[in-house]
DNA sequence: CTCATTTTTTGACATATGTCAAATAGAGTA
DNA sequence: TACTCTATTTGACATATGTCAAAAAATGAG
């Protein structure tokens, strides 16, 4: 996705591409500050800069976090991006200050697909990013909870050192007091 | 996919689209045969146009099924569809007499990059099929291995036909014996 | 620094699912 | 039909993880 709106510098900085400029805008924003609360339609997608944001929904009250992301990482409301129409279940929030690029998702999807260059990035980008995800899932059976938080603390350490452990809990897909069982086993 | 390289015609069946003629061809296969085997290059994408077909994978001498197609469905070694480079370890198997349309993956994607329509299409296919995978990874946390059957059972009722226990059951990441249990608890 | 609140850890116990072994049922073939 | 091989079911038991409760540790406000 970074590399359809946006490209490297000579300085290894992002910089928005020209034709994006108008759809998309970089913001700094605070922790705790939401970016989409379940039940609003979601008109916008982001793309995190710098910083932490999840994705969480409530289920029988429970607060289940299904995505984390981090720099230079996007995230959206799935559940709606696609039907303005539709009621959103999910909740997206930022754990610490950030630098978001907050954009419009009918106008972004219109800049690309108004360039044959750009679908054909896009293309590309949603075909890598399907396939991570179905080997992610392929790969995921094979694998211990605390395979996976093993992992998480290698791949994101600034998760770990940033997120409450009951929110990774809920991601792995564990409760937190087993959460905690495998990070009390993890220092023997 | 059905819809960037067919169409539906008056009689209500697909038709591929000329442009894609030269890239595909439509197979009447038995029962058994292997579309794709662990160790080889993937040059080949298919569609089952009509019947059954399951890909699996072999872990510590165990057969897993990781996923089932069945009429006007995909299916590929996504594990090195990208890569020919890389070794596969998913095999793709017919389970039923099958007629499928067998595609060379670059010469599709060529036809379709070289035509902007194409590319929309295509990229639009890729975003549903993205959150639907997405969001199914969701759904399924809260649902038990039995609610998974029963969905199973009502959604796809040709598998639970023509398809073994056994490629059920790992699809379904549980033990043989549980889907046995399940089912006999079904019966109650 | 102290107190109050939140987060994490630990313990005891219940439950779902896995594993191994054996029995039963079903399918295919002579 | 009888026989063989494969698929499915059932039983006994082990184990991982969940739940509930309480203690300990960490965090943040005044």
């Amino acid at each position: 996705m970074i590399n359809v709106f946006a490209f490297v510098n000579e300085e290894g900085r992002y910089e928005v591409q020209d034709d994006f400029k108008d759809v998309l805008t970089i913001k700094y924003l605070p922790q705790k500050t939401m970016l989409h609360k379940e039940g609003t339609p979601a008109e916008c997608n982001f793309f995190i800069i710098k910083g932490i944001a999840r994705c969480f929904m409530f289920k029988e009250g429970k607060d289940i976090t299904t995505y984390f992301a981090v720099d230079n990482t996007p995230i959206a409301a799935i559940d709606v991006i696609e039907d303005v129409n539709k009621r959103s279940f999910l909740n997206i929030e930022l754990l610490v200050d950030s630098i978001v690029a907050e954009m419009n998702s009918k106008k972004v999807m219109n800049v690309i697909f108004n360039n044959h260059e750009y679908t054909k990035k896009y293309c590309t980008y949603l075909n890598n990013e399907y396939v991570k995800l179905a080997m992610n899932q392929i790969s995921n059976r094979f694998t211990t909870a605390k395979d996976r938080y093993n992992k998480l603390c290698s791949d994101y350490p600034q998760i770990i050192k940033h997120v409450k452990l009951s929110h990774i809990a809920s991601y792995l897909d564990i409760s937190l007091e087993t959460l905690s069982r495998i990070r009390a086993d993890n220092k023997r």
